[in-house]
DNA sequence: GCCCCGCATTGACAAAGATCAAGTCAGGCT
DNA sequence: AGCCTGACTTGATCTTTGTCAATGCGGGGC
């Protein structure tokens, strides 16, 4: 389902590429044996940014991994699209339709060049059954998706605008483990509009608004002069906003609930280096 | 966690409960077994309307099943609330947070009269480990419950008010056997606002609002004289309602998602007889 | 029966957000 | 270098939604 854009570039699976995805607490406990079984029929694709990997309503007859690049799924109504959200690796998309294996209900765009590790959908399911490590693993996986999406509704529905950008940026200084006075975007601004439920123009307005909190933007580089004042007005909520400490405290691994992402830390070092 | 709104009534188990119970697709695979041992820990109770089961961030003991009555989920954030759903028999709620053993991201509260059977977290989480069709079953229903989500954030952040309120008609009267002329509501207009995500003031604007598709409303009685004039302007979709879409079409028995609602599957079979 | 209280509706107004239209800027291409 | 494209910003304007206030309606309790 690949419309247009090049295609993909198929390439053989390296041991590397499997250890990543090992790394996943999805995988992490799996027996070696199914976990071999699993990745038996998996294969490699590189995607150029812009390709649309699947299309909403479409069969799903894979599980993707998502080991480098960046991932967009969004969904369409009518004409308008929204972003429900943004992968970085490593993190698997689109497990709840595997599982039902049905269709999906999110389209997925490469933002990036991108590799992703396609298992298929059988596999997944048949490993649940032989493997109840495996499957317990799926249930987590689930229930933490859950809980991000429940905490999506309650950010979309009690927040207005700026409240949105205010904890989206809290989120960003809290998860970047260097010093506090900027943080880095990480999406393009009408991605990330899209994201927090506005539109571009209405993002750089809530940019704008934020001035008073002590927060200026140049590019993708917005500098915190006051965090303070940014987190009195974001009020952030630990039952809203799943602030990942990499730093500190445990957090039950089992809580990621960032779909299913794990290591973010080598994209950040990259992004920051150029800057205007 | 009831704070007060008076006691709640305890009464045993009786077997007519578990078979309820064991209607769903939840528990419908059960081993026999395992579902004598996960009932065992089980009690029941009755609460008023208006008592608060859970708070959110609670530690979560218990799951929840709603045998009789009607209960709302929610939550909260700068002393503003949100309803997040709204359950009625027989349906479980917060699987996701005891599969993870972790603190409650809704509150729920009674609407009427309800009766609960409260099973041990624990009771569920081992019986996932000691039986793989169980362990199935909530995949599939975690599976379920995030596509539900993910339906709610799309609903939110594409459509606007008037839209949100048209959809949600043109589901009851699909999920209504009887003839099409009128629909009846079924929560209080404040708790459906809420539900759609608008004031009170702004749902009656709505219904005014549509009128012009010949909506006119008498209490909870909605009577609806051009139904295709209101589904034109509602444009439900598959991949967010989940309702029989009016042609034909199956639904899998698997996609479910009515958080684990059952029962109203059969109602839509009966639908799809019968169209307009 | 009467009184109250809470829900629902309506109108006037204010705030939030979307849309339309320029205009700027940076990066990539020829 | 020069140009072109696409992203971002800004202002003006319109639509949508929320807020505040007043009123009507209806059911439950005394």
């Amino acid at each position: 389902m690949a419309p247009e854009c090049g295609d993909p570039w198929s390439r053989s699976v390296r041991t590397h590429d499997l250890e990543r995805c090992r790394s996943l607490p999805l995988f992490a406990n799996m027996h070696a044996e199914t976990f071999r079984h699993v990745t038996a029929g998996a294969h490699m694709q590189r995607f150029p940014p812009g390709t649309m990997l699947l299309l909403e309503g479409d069969a799903v007859d894979f599980l993707y991994v998502l080991l480098s690049g960046q991932v967009e799924l969004h969904g369409t109504w009518n004409d308008q699209e929204t972003v429900l959200g943004i992968l970085r690796p490593v993190s698997t998309f689109i497990l709840a339709a595997v599982v039902l294996d049905t269709d999906a209900l999110m389209s997925a765009r490469t933002l990036e060049n991108s590799e992703i590790l396609m298992i298929p959908g059988d596999a997944i399911r048949s490993a649940m059954v032989e493997d109840t490590e495996f499957g317990l693993a799926v249930s987590r996986d689930l229930a933490g998706g859950f809980r991000t999406m429940v905490r999506a509704v309650k950010n979309q529905k009690l927040r207005n605008a700026v409240e949105r950008l205010a904890n989206h940026l809290v989120m960003l200084r809290a998860s970047d483990p260097g010093v506090g006075a900027t943080v880095v975007l990480r999406h393009e601004k009408r991605v990330l509009a899209s994201l927090l439920g506005m539109t571009p123009e209405n993002l750089s307005r809530a940019f704008a608004a934020l001035r008073k909190q002590g927060v200026t933007v140049n590019g993708a580089v917005v500098t915190i002069s006051n965090p303070a004042a940014l987190i009195a007005l974001a009020k952030p909520d630990p039952l809203i906003d799943n602030h990942a400490p990499f730093g500190a405290d445990i957090v039950t691994p089992a809580d990621a609930e960032i779909w299913s992402t794990n290591s973010h830390r080598a994209a950040l070092a990259r992004s920051e280096k150029r800057r205007a």
